[in-house]
DNA sequence: TATGAATGAGATTTCATTCAT
DNA sequence: CATGAATGAAATCTCATTCAT
């Protein structure tokens, strides 16, 4: 069952649409830059997609449908939590860093606004789902007796956040001469401050 | 001691653009906006800025140098490093939540690409400071027997990860119809996570 | 009779026109400009002059009927035709060339298809008079036998045209690095030709 | 030998604008009227051309470079140079007043001050090359014995203002209702006058 | 007399989108 | 499937002119 020699038109596109969205956000990329980026003409974009933000929705659901079911394993069984919760966070840190997916939150924070469309679409496919994904897990470790939480959402949202902050991290600042990080160690050390705290232990003193 | 008859015009149009390139940010607004925001004509900024995007920077700079002095107390003499991190944490999240404020990290981020020399000027004026901050208070705590931590670094971004997520959602996403979150409480939660943890705490059970 | 020792206001501004006039052109010229030149605003021009065509027309007429009279005395009486002519051609050329004259005719001829009351006044003023002046001077030529002369009309365009030849030498070309005339030479030159034409005479050999 | 069925638009808007510029100077004309000249929208112009500038400028570039190799003989060889004088003030004030022509000068000399490269490829391209040619010509005159003249720089000038009058007269101050020329005419007068002089000869008489 | 502030009417330029070939 | 040519709608910016003070 090899895929077609020719892979289609519409992967093309869409990689080199997330290329330019990727440089240049939403309203800063032309169509002409994706049409050029490809040695096609604008209109043969239109041949493929309905219109610009149609073919920016596909491309962020793609992306996106390919990135969560990898997250967390589908049945949690008797894994422990905090290891589920170090592999979600190390994931993610390493999906949302990677070139072409850390646009993502950008664009869709930057721009947000001017297309509540997409902002919905992304809070529904990809925020709401993660959190949820997070809320399981912690759900799992209280229920395993390894987690104590007073707030769960709130909590989520603070998982979610160090993440987010690497995504802006890598690009947003990097590219403007911020130090670079690593995502896996950066990974780490969030998971150890969310799972231990910063307060001294003195049960493990 | 009343505020002067004739108010510069160019702080009431600063005040005016806050709000446009808040709701719509820099691209998706029009100098039309901003000026109908007014009952002024179009010509009327030109005036007083050379162009969009001088209002642009000269508005985010200002708004920038009046945020951050005021996130923690010069000197921490004796103060417990839980407290002063809890109230930096709250601070924050309060300023960058209200209306006003939430903006400049969305468009920062959003539209720093387009922008880089805005992107250098929000990371070395408020990130870089704002991190050095937190990093100055976990080292207090250190010092003091309270905090233990094995990357200060990273645990600095998973504190600014939480607040920086609180002002995306309620910028980008409660506009949209997620659920509406309360700073203060998300920030006492967020403080709640990274002082203790998740992780059960047997010295305290 | 002294003049008012504050000179008006109006003669001020024509000789501030004359010079942004005479570097931008009519159209290049904006009312901000002449004001700037000043010290003065936009305003303070208009207490003067209705508009900008009205400023522009008055420095032309100004400028014009101080140049006119002096090119040719009143009554030739028995002045030698040649003489007049000689010296129509070297006054000419030396007020069309001096800065702040040879402007006129760039500006007219340049501008004169968007703005035909000007060009209309001016040809009535400045074309029409000195073509007839040269006409005048030619006929008391031939009255007195010293000249002929087939076709009047005509040759007063050739001695025209050589003025105008040296004001826009001098106004549009020397500016961009052309090897700059000396007005009285050029002026002897050409009233040599004009009076002697380029054939060898066999009755001065 | 049909003309391409597609005639290149490049070609179609290069005439467009010039007759707009010819009527209403570089800053008078807008896209939107050569636009509709042609029964374009404005943006078509921006298809084939970056700016208004560019469009003005390679309009003139292409004008002139077909312009001038035709004025006069390669090699004067026995011809004598009144024929060729004759020649040359006829040839180019047939050119220089034709529909389409006239307006080079016109416009170069009113907004060559915005313009300082035009104005300098004009005078290198047409001036300099045009004065160069009648210099030869009157050199070729006094070594066949048929010239004489003092100063030959300024002459050439004198033999050029006129033509330029002509270019001037029609363009300028006929559509305002200024007497009508007839260039061929005007030439021959222009010729008599250069060749003759205005002083009666004896050797004729 | 003078001006700071304002503006209406435009000008150039851009870009997503369409369509005949 | 592909495109060259085209466009309508809009956005930024400019400037002669006005007017309350």
């Amino acid at each position: 069952m090899p895929r077609p020699a020719v892979p289609s038109r519409r992967a093309d596109i869409l990689a080199a649409a997330r290329d330019q969205f990727n440089a240049r956000g939403f309203a800063g990329t032309r169509m002409e830059d994706i049409a050029q980026a490809l040695g096609l003409s604008k209109a043969a974009l239109y041949l493929q997609f309905r219109s610009k933000e149609a073919l920016f929705e596909e491309m962020v659901s793609e992306l996106i449908e390919t990135m969560l079911p990898q997250a967390a394993p589908a049945d949690f069984g008797d894994i422990p939590a905090p290891d589920i919760l170090r592999g979600f966070i190390t994931f993610m840190a390493a999906r949302l860093t990677e070139p072409g997916m850390a646009f993502v939150p950008r664009v869709i924070i930057g721009e947000g606004a001017m297309f509540p469309d997409l902002a919905r679409f992304y809070h529904e496919q990809v925020i709401s789902k993660g959190l949820g994904l997070v809320e399981r897990i912690i759900r799992h470790g209280i229920e395993r007796g390894e987690f104590v939480c007073a707030d769960i959402t709130q909590a989520c949202r603070s998982v979610v956040g160090g993440v987010l902050m690497a995504a802006i991290w890598k690009n947003t600042f990097e590219p403007i001469g911020a130090e670079p990080i690593e995502p896996a160690q950066m990974a780490q050390a969030h998971a150890d401050t969310i799972l231990n705290g910063l307060l001294v232990r003195k049960d493990r003193a």
